[in-house]
DNA sequence: GCTCGGCCCTGCCCCAGGGGCAAGGTCAAG
DNA sequence: CTTGACCTTGCCCCTGGGGCAGGGCCGAGC
């Protein structure tokens, strides 16, 4: 038994991993050698080891952390699988963005970015002071459309109970436009009954992250856009078009940007108006 | 004009992005800001320069490493999409192939694992010694077969010249089995007449990594497998079924592993064998 | 026993792409 | 003039190792 152990270097040849790693991989508890000897500090594996250490360079193939890799190491079976179908399909969403927003880059530089700005339409509109109850959440961009619509729905259902939806709900982006990082988003439907929505919340509690607030009177930059433009990235080139040609007007942004949904998302077809997207301007 | 310029803090807001991450950009100069204060340090931007800082920020998205968004930066409208869509078909290569090995994987881990190994039936075969004409190279595991048919129908053509391929051609990985990094592959094709190879080599020059050679005789631990089986990762497999297949026998590797292609290639169908997986053994 | 070459050990610095914090300088509004 | 917000540089931290230095271990040959 004593004969089949291998040293560290015979051991990184046949798990092709490097030495390097094997002990990186001891240290995290990863993979810990059969027997050190203590007065030399060498490692030595057992044959049988390699099977784990295999496994351990071809989840790192995926590029899977170490942290994770402990995770499926330390699951029995199936489960180990379901965590790395569950790595996986992580990192399946994660591209799938990546690939929507490459593509939009590569039509963007390829020349068409001059005339962009212009396929947009952009005015100005005053709105009142209004009461909203709201929802905040901090989303990633690839569950935003989901919580919207949740979210909206839950909103418009209790604004019956507070005088009934005055005015079309919108959702307001607090520090991202509504890019990768979780800046909080914040959906909002305006209400006649403000003592109704006070209680409402109450009720509510702050568990959901709901409130209701005076949304201030506001001058309004918007663009409408269509049902399809409604989705990542192409509503980036709304939100630039709009902060553009403020710019031109010498306006500056007086808050957060949002989207207004005035019309029924259901029965919208994709070349359908559905939303405008607007800065608060001074 | 000097008064639309912004603080790094302004500029970051309005960029997204950290006003660490625009301080790192400045000192790789992939986004300097306009002025800097000599007296002070402070930096700062124009505010047409929020475009440019977008735009790096969504290439950072795609995880672009910034050396390759300065290339980008750098090219000019059509060149720089094409950059762009250079590094993303890289990134699609990248994930096609762990996509496959991820699913490999999880039917793996998912409980099939012990019955695995005995779908292969292993033998061994003693094998004289041959010569063999060479070409070698490093290569990556997506790039393989193609390199493979390439490699083998030069050589094959080439064995015409020196007494005809007189056994089956064959491969063999030098460091690693057939993995991420480019262990050095051998192709190699049995010929008679070692004096017309070795004028053909010298012919030939170094210049394209051939050589002849005297390939030992050998006994191969080998197993038979089809043609859909060769490619990644379900060639992996069969690796590890010939090697687990060895240690039970208390056999030792004797040299580098090898795939032996003794049938014709495009004349198989997907169930036909066509591949022996084989490691030299003592 | 002695040495030599080949492994092996730990420890340190390095890479990208920043995050976070500390110590100290600047700027503008009250 | 003060105060607080903002800015500067510099240092340490993260992951997953690569590479190197300085020193210990081991077996083979002499």
């Amino acid at each position: 038994m004593d004969d089949d152990l291998l040293t560290i270097g015979a051991f990184a040849a046949r798990a092709r991993l490097s030495a390097k790693a094997l002990r990186l991989y001891d240290r995290l508890g990863l993979l810990s050698p059969a027997q050190v000897d203590d007065s030399s500090g060498y490692r030595y594996y057992r044959a049988d080891q390699v099977e784990r250490a295999r496994l351990v360079a071809l989840l790192r193939q995926l590029d899977m952390p170490l942290t994770r890799i402990a995770e499926v190491l330390g699951a029995e079976g199936p489960e180990a699988a379901d965590r790395l179908a569950a790595y996986w399909a992580d990192v399946e969403r994660r591209v799938a963005g990546q690939r929507t927003l490459a593509e939009y880059l590569r039509g963007r530089l390829s020349g068409r970015s001059s005339e962009m700005y212009e396929k947009f339409v952009i005015e100005t509109v005053d709105v009142p002071a209004q009461v909203v109850i709201t929802e905040s959440r901090h989303t990633l961009a690839d569950e935003l459309p989901t919580w919207i619509g949740a979210s909206l729905g839950r909103l418009e259902a209790a604004a019956r109970e507070c005088g009934g939806p005055t005015g079309a709900p919108f959702v307001v982006y607090h520090s991202e436009v509504s890019m990768e990082s979780d800046g909080p988003a914040e959906s909002c439907v305006p209400v006649a009954d403000e003592a109704a929505a006070r209680k409402w919340a109450a009720e509510r509690g702050p568990s959901r992250q709901t409130a209701v607030r005076v949304d201030p009177a506001a001058r309004l930059a918007y663009t409408r856009i269509t049902k399809a433009q409604v989705a990542h990235p192409q509503i980036l080139a709304a939100f630039e078009a709009v902060e553009q040609w403020m710019a031109g007007q010498g306006l500056e942004m007086a808050g957060p940007c949002r989207e207004i949904y005035f019309a029924d998302w259901d029965a919208a077809g994709p070349q359908d108006p559905v939303c405008d997207v607007a800065f608060p301007v001074k």
